[in-house]
DNA sequence: CCTCCTTTGTCTAAGGTTTGTATAAGGAAA
DNA sequence: TTTCCTTATACAAACCTTAGACAAAGGAGG
């Protein structure tokens, strides 16, 4: 973080209406914390580059997370320091994420590897890994679904596809075990193949601090429910495409949310399964579930 | 990673939230068992972090298998001294690989994601792929299915250690689509759900030059023939573990066969039905695959 | 069976720390 | 002038500390 700080500078004003924080508060987190260290104008007014935008930020989110105030602060030094180049918001001259999208689907359907990952290589550049899984991957991944109905895809260009978005997850799932925040198990019911939206929600968990246990597709809820004697995590996480894959073990699934917050996403979680088993139903697309799951675990005290 | 996730952060009262320990107990468990001996703040306010929840939750578990409170710290205390230093043998010494197998099975038994992956990160430092992948990877697929007809392994360790290889041999199958060399098709028939010796024979093939088209499990033949006639590939490879996958589609074997090389691996790829679809067997560890059918694909011509 | 003793989880009391918010007095910008 | 910003100080609610008391649970010995 040079001082050369590129950008815009905020006066604090409007960085407390930006973040949500009020001004009073942006300055005892400087006092006290340092959290940050605004140049200032001649007149001696805090001026803020968008580096300093983005450490708040990073504070609330470890507040959010039930951290104290001075560890918050501490734990956001620290990633900021060691966080060299940040994530740019996006290039709009470059690629637009349209333009990338049918690209894409072009060379998924031509099973023409290396285009596909240049794409892919060239999204997660200029774009915030939230922004490809929400406008790209997902959408995709939807597409791949209806065309799979009409039968307008191949089996062989489904699988293709499934192993080049399987392969950029793993990468984003690597180290996700470890966390400074709560512990989550994941994992699929019997019978349910699809886990895209489960990685997704993993990946998202942890880039929100959780530690990730994931188990995957097709996992007998016996076994889950040992793992959440075991570890005691804070939420176990379900997911499924029918209701019907929960609506054959909710007896099973009631034992499961005795012992922790039990949460079913997807489209096969519905209410009416969900109050049968005593689980919550998070909905909305599995980039959002981590936020919404944050409220829904903050109401259980 | 483990110095981010190791510094103090939590105080007593998130914690509590987190493990569900009423704060006055874990204070009685720190004076009486020591089983956790958290930092202090200036204001002397205990700060915790996420191993001391880690053994928290170890506690937990011994608890509720049955230990008394004493006890049940006392193993909880001893396990983390000994997952404690995880990067046990020094990177300066060498590791055998004998000593990583153990280490490598002892994590993922644990499904500790960290652990198994700074394991997997050494040896692939330390060892050349072809190495790890004999001695490691393919004796641990072996022995987990050993241990998964004799059920001593739960679903859930299974699930487990499969991600996490996935994950890896997702990394080396980066960019197998384009290759110098002819290009081959990669497939599992109908039913056959198992993709690792698939995979490390792509990622092998490829690392001899050639290009990859992979298709993964459970594939209808038809579509692998839709394919071979787009794309003229030098060789379809096709892999299961047991024969009866191959034997129900006998016929259109034969009808693939008359497009391109057909070479069948794995346990289920017997003579007597290759024969019958005028393929060939390549057998051997999937490792050696690729210098196999380097021959066979020789011999053709 | 009952009694004694230890273990273990819970609770109270008195007092210190942390943290968000509010106030006052005054300068800078428009 | 009005609006925005500055520093310094104050303050209450939330949070945490130690020390000690206490009752339920469970085993040992009578």
């Amino acid at each position: 973080m040079s001082d050369a700080a590129d950008q815009p500078f905020l006066r604090i004003g409007e960085l407390s209406r930006r973040v949500g924080v009020s001004e009073h508060l942006l300055r005892a987190w400087e006092l006290r914390y340092g959290l940050i260290n605004p140049a200032r104008s001649e007149g001696g007014y805090r001026l803020y580059t968008s580096s300093d935008e983005l450490r708040v930020r990073r504070m609330l989110a470890y507040l959010s997370q039930g951290l104290a105030a001075a560890q918050a602060a501490h734990a956001a030094k620290l990633e900021s320091e060691r966080a060299g180049p940040r994530e740019m918001p996006p290039h709009s001259e470059n690629l637009s994420l349209k333009q990338a999208y049918v690209l894409l689907r072009e060379y998924l359907d031509q099973m023409d590897e290396s285009g596909a990952q240049t794409v892919l290589d060239r999204l997660f550049t200029d774009f915030p890994v939230e922004t490809v899984f929400r406008h790209i991957l997902l959408p995709y991944l939807d597409e791949m679904g209806a065309r799979w109905v009409a039968k307008s895809l191949s089996v062989g260009q489904e699988h293709f596809a499934s192993n080049i978005f399987r392969g950029r997850l793993a990468q984003f799932a690597r180290g996700w075990g470890e966390g400074a925040g709560p512990a989550a198990v994941l994992a699929c019911p019997p019978g349910e193949a699809h886990e895209f939206a489960l990685l997704i929600s993993g990946i998202m968990l942890h880039r929100n601090g959780w530690a990730i246990t994931y188990l995957g597709t097709d996992t007998p809820v016996d076994d889950i429910i040992e793992i959440a004697t075991q570890t005691q995590p804070e939420l176990v996480l379900m997911s499924a495409t029918v209701p019907e894959r929960f609506a054959q073990v909710i007896p099973q699934l009631r034992q499961l949310s005795a012992l922790t917050s039990l949460v079913l996403v997807g489209r096969g979680a519905i209410h009416a399964i969900a109050e049968q088993c005593a689980a919550k139903v998070v909905e909305g697309d599995p980039v959002s579930v981590a936020k919404e799951i944050a409220k829904v675990i903050k109401t259980r005290n």
